[in-house]
RNA sequence: GCCGAAGUGGCGGAAUUGGUAGACGCGCACGACUCAAAAUCGUGUAUCGCAAGAUGUGAGAGUUCGAUUCUCUCCUUCGGCACCA
């Protein structure tokens, strides 16, 4: 007679009435507290949903429901980030516009999505490449442009010779291309920048004031990479001709300290007849007998008319030019490089003569191209001196030279180093930074690993850039000392000349028929003449446009904000809608978006607030991150590998409620899981057990009245039960917040049984008591299974949805019960249990475990040296 | 090489201001129901041992009355970075 659990009918019925009466619509106004909570918006593949973006939705939904119970005014937004590769490479194959396979991507999305009853605004769904959403993409493009933070460079690419195509990192695989499989070569390219670096220092340290799990600001941290040091100049001098600093040498006149960071490798820093070098180290100066510069290094060219032996250096500049990244770290045990005859530089710290050298184990993009080499402290420079003897000095003791650097900063003593000797090498840096500075030599100086942004793709589907380039407006920008206006970034450099703003937006994308890239790697748009060459905005000549697009990273730096106000057509969103809503409260992704999307979000936010359009300096307050679903038996899912698990068929068979359940369930939140279909399973029945249970007591309570007309006595179990609903709720309620989401249902699985095992000994089905236990089951299980629990609160004969119920506070009182098992111990080992009032004193503690006959059998002919008692734990008897 | 996370039953895992190791789920075994099976329900389930008891959280040491938890050394797996001066 019970009604069987028919998942399929409760879910459909809950879901549409979400839907029906817009419970998950947040307010832009409200006199409740605001609370916004944020998962990664998806990328609408052609694969659909995977059982990994679900456990992310869900546990943000749980925290969102029970947000909403806990009388927040709640904002869980759902988008789409439909910008991207796969549907432009599919549009390659099959000649079907990315627009409509993208179309047809988000609505199965949609679908799959809604059947998860998961509590998303859907009245503010975004997606990137929505014309009206792409807008406000191109218009923070603008702005950045404008202030002076993108610009335009060379950079080598990697470009697949077979498509045509220049490719992103991730497309590369195995110094292949990933499509076709055939060779990937650095191209040199003009690209659009975005000077990231300039944020360096802050991105790292507003780190501190927000709540990311650890490993998250770690990870940021190491990526940014600041060091602090020093930079020092070193005079070259020839034998020839004498010193040639006969260039103007920049002396102090830069002064700035991190003038050298992030740019780009063709346009260095270094000037002049000296070389300037970034070191950490400035305590070893004594001991560095030889430079070395990077082999693109700009001196190279200028002093080749002194360097004797140009024609194997220019071999050896073309050999590693040659090489790609994967040789470049393959070989990376065996060090190469060639002498620059003719010319040597001068150590400032003692006016001595050393070589120079070119060798590719120096980067030209970090720091300032060169360094100066100091083999006795410094692994790298010590084994590039092992294999061209050069020579090694040791200044600072505490290793053996002759074996091995000495690297070692914590620890040693300086020698060999004139007014450092006798100091440890952190006093020595000090020292010789000071030193340094006053004989103006060098400066101290801070340098980030973090390089700018490369932002443009030569691809169709993405934003455009709205730039034009305009011939005639370069020439009058170049005489009249362009300057960028209305900048705090102004550094009065001519940057980009020519280029000029299309502030007509958005400039949508046009329609095309070949989607293959045009010629040289060129975007597909460049074959657009029509498109391509436009009247120029400033001065109505003719001009082209940019024909390069935005990278996937761009509609997903921003998109939070949207949803603030989603369709607002004068701004990105309302002033007064970002001051209520951002920022975010808590944000939950992958971990692999750390260096990516959340650094370059970061980024943004921090530039739309220098120029005032979002009230705060940092987008989101909190991060969490979970870990990967695998395939059952570990490996990772995959297509190839036949080990796909589809959601939908989950939900079909099994249900959403189950689906949800044992997402949350499976393991810890955070880390890499296999999937388990054996343990869906598990769920499931938990579920029914659910059901059947409930069900049981409403059909019978109907029928003749279950619960007992008086009440019961049994103080004893009612009392057990209080203190275990209690304990429940404050623990589901901690393991939320923590995000422990599997000790959560575990223990609303304890209740349950606790309750119904009870309940045969009749006492339970006191009405009172089952309501109570009925209420609080059932709201604090919602979040998780949230049809099943509103079907059964309203079979329950409720008319308000649980949704719109308190969340419960648990009775501190309650938590403790009056009487505690007590473990005796002796010598450390557990020799009794005993059932003591959780208050007794610990004179009376010792007496009654002195009293178990066990202990008294242990105990016996024994001399007691220490008795140690831990209150309502245990008593611990050493002997 | 560097940074980070993690090693606990047959499996996923639980337990940390140091205090009963193995919660909860899966699997398995036995029993009940059934003509039978499935489902369901009940009981059991770290290892060795008939038992008393002993051993046991990657390995080894240390601190402690007591260590999965703290310290040191080492091993393995996963993730990130990779000549960053």
């Amino acid at each position: 007679m019970s009604s069987t659990y028919n998942h399929q009918e409760i879910e459909q019925k809950w879901q549409k009435y979400w839907v029906d009466h817009k419970i998950f619509a947040a307010e832009d106004k409200s006199r409740k507290p605001k609370y916004y909570c944020l998962i990664e918006f998806p990328y609408p593949s052609a694969e659909g949903l995977h059982v990994g973006h679900p456990r992310s939705y869900t546990a943000l939904d749980i925290i969102a429901r029970k947000r909403k119970m806990e009388g927040y005014n709640v904002l869980y937004p759902i988008g789409f980030d439909a910008f991207g590769l796969p549907a432009e490479n599919y549009a390659i194959k099959t000649g079907v516009h990315p627009k409509i396979k993208t179309e047809e991507n988000i609505n199965n999305f949609r679908k799959q999505l809604k059947s998860l009853g998961l509590a998303f605004d859907w009245s503010r769904e975004v997606i990137t490449s929505d014309p009206e959403y792409y807008k406000w993409t191109q218009w923070i493009f603008l702005q950045l442009f404008k202030h002076g933070l993108a610009y335009k460079a060379e950079m080598p690419i990697n470009f697949c010779l077979d498509c045509q195509v220049g490719l992103a990192n991730e497309e590369v695989v195995g110094g292949q291309c990933e499509r076709c499989g055939s060779e990937v070569i650095k191209k040199t390219k003009k690209q659009w920048l975005l000077k990231i670096t300039k944020y360096a220092d802050r991105l790292e340290k507003d780190l501190a004031g927000l709540d990311y799990i650890e490993r998250v600001k770690i990870q940021q941290k190491n990526w940014i990479g600041k060091s602090e040091g020093a930079r020092v100049r070193f005079k070259i001098s020839s034998p020839y001709q004498g010193e040639v600093s006969c260039l103007p040498a920049q002396a102090g006149s830069d002064g700035g300290v991190a003038e050298s960071i992030g740019q780009p490798p063709l346009t260095p820093p270094w000037k002049g007849g000296e070389i300037k070098v970034y070191t950490t180290r400035p305590d070893t100066l004594f001991g560095a007998t030889y430079m070395v510069l990077a082999p693109e290094h700009e001196l190279v060219q200028q002093l080749k008319d002194q360097i004797t032996n140009f024609s194997e250096v220019k071999d050896y500049i073309k050999t590693s030019a040659k090489k790609s990244d994967l040789e470049r770290t393959e070989l990376n045990k065996e060090k190469t490089g060639v002498e620059l005859y003719g010319i040597k530089a001068i150590n400032p710290v003692n006016n001595q003569e050393i070589p120079i050298w070119l060798s590719d184990y120096v980067l030209a993009s970090y720091g300032t191209g060169a360094i100066m080499a100091v083999p006795a402290h410094d692994e790298r420079d010590y084994e590039f001196a092992k294999k061209f003897n050069l020579e090694i000095i040791e200044v600072i003791k505490g290793g053996d030279v002759s074996q091995a650097a000495y690297t070692d900063i914590n620890d040693g003593q300086m020698v060999n180093s004139d007014f450092l000797n006798g100091l440890n090498p952190k006093e020595a840096i000090v020292k010789m930074t000071g030193w340094l500075k006053e004989n103006n030599l060098g400066e101290p100086a801070v340098n980030y690993k973090l390089r700018d942004w490369v932002f443009s793709r030569q691809r169709y589907w993405g934003e455009p850039i709205p730039l034009i380039f305009c011939s005639a407006c370069k020439k009058s920008m170049e005489n009249s000392k362009f300057q960028i206006p209305n900048s705090k970034y102004n550094e009065g450099e001519l940057l980009n000349p020519g280029w000029v703003a299309d502030e007509n937006l958005p400039l949508e994308l046009p329609e095309i028929k070949e989607f293959q890239a045009s010629g040289e790697g060129e975007s597909p748009l460049a074959k657009l003449e029509n498109w391509v060459n436009v009247k120029c905005p400033k001065c109505g000549g003719s001009a082209k446009r940019e024909t390069d697009t935005m990278p996937q990273w761009a509609g997903s730096s921003w998109y939070f904000l949207r949803y603030a106000d989603p369709h607002n057509n004068k701004a990105l969103a309302s002033e007064k809608n970002l001051k209520y809503w951002t920022p975010v409260d808590w944000y939950n992704g992958g971990m692999e978006h750390t260096t990516l999307h959340l650094l370059y979000s970061r980024f943004w936010h921090k530039f739309l607030y220098d120029i005032g359009v979002v009230p705060t300096s940092e987008p989101y307050q909190k991060r969490t991150s979970h870990g990967f679903i695998l395939g059952e038996g570990g490996e990772k899912m995959s297509k190839s590998r036949g080990n796909v698990i589809n959601p939908d068929d989950v939900v079909k068979e099994y249900g959403a409620d189950t689906f949800r359940l044992y997402e949350m369930f499976m393991g810890p939140f955070d880390q890499a899981i296999p999937w388990d279909t054996k343990g869906v399973v598990g769920m499931r029945r938990f579920l029914e057990k659910i059901w059947i249970r409930f069900n049981g007591i409403i059909e019978d309570d109907i029928v003749g009245g279950v619960f007992a007309k008086e009440p019961l006595s049994d103080d004893k179990n009612i009392k057990e039960l209080e203190i275990l609903l209690n304990q429940t709720i404050k623990k589901v309620s901690d393991d939320i917040e923590n995000m422990k989401f599997n000790t959560a249902v575990s223990a609303l699985m304890i209740l349950l049984n606790k309750y119904f095992d009870l309940s045969i000994s009749d006492f339970a089905k006191e009405k009172i008591i089952f309501e109570k236990f009925s209420k609080n089951f059932l709201i604090l299980f919602s979040p998780f299974a949230p049809h099943i629990a509103e079907e059964l609160w309203q079979k329950l004969g409720h008319n308000k949805i649980l949704l719109k119920e308190e969340w419960p506070k648990a009775d501190e009182a309650k938590l403790k019960d009056e009487e505690v098992e007590i473990v005796v111990q002796i010598n450390g080992k557990v020799r009794a249990k005993i059932k003591l009032p959780s208050d007794i004193s610990e004179e009376e503690a010792i007496v009654a475990a002195k009293a178990d006959l066990n202990i008294q059998k242990y105990l016996a002919d024994q001399k007691i040296k220490k008795t140690v008692f831990v209150p309502g734990r245990l008593i611990s008897f050493v002997i």
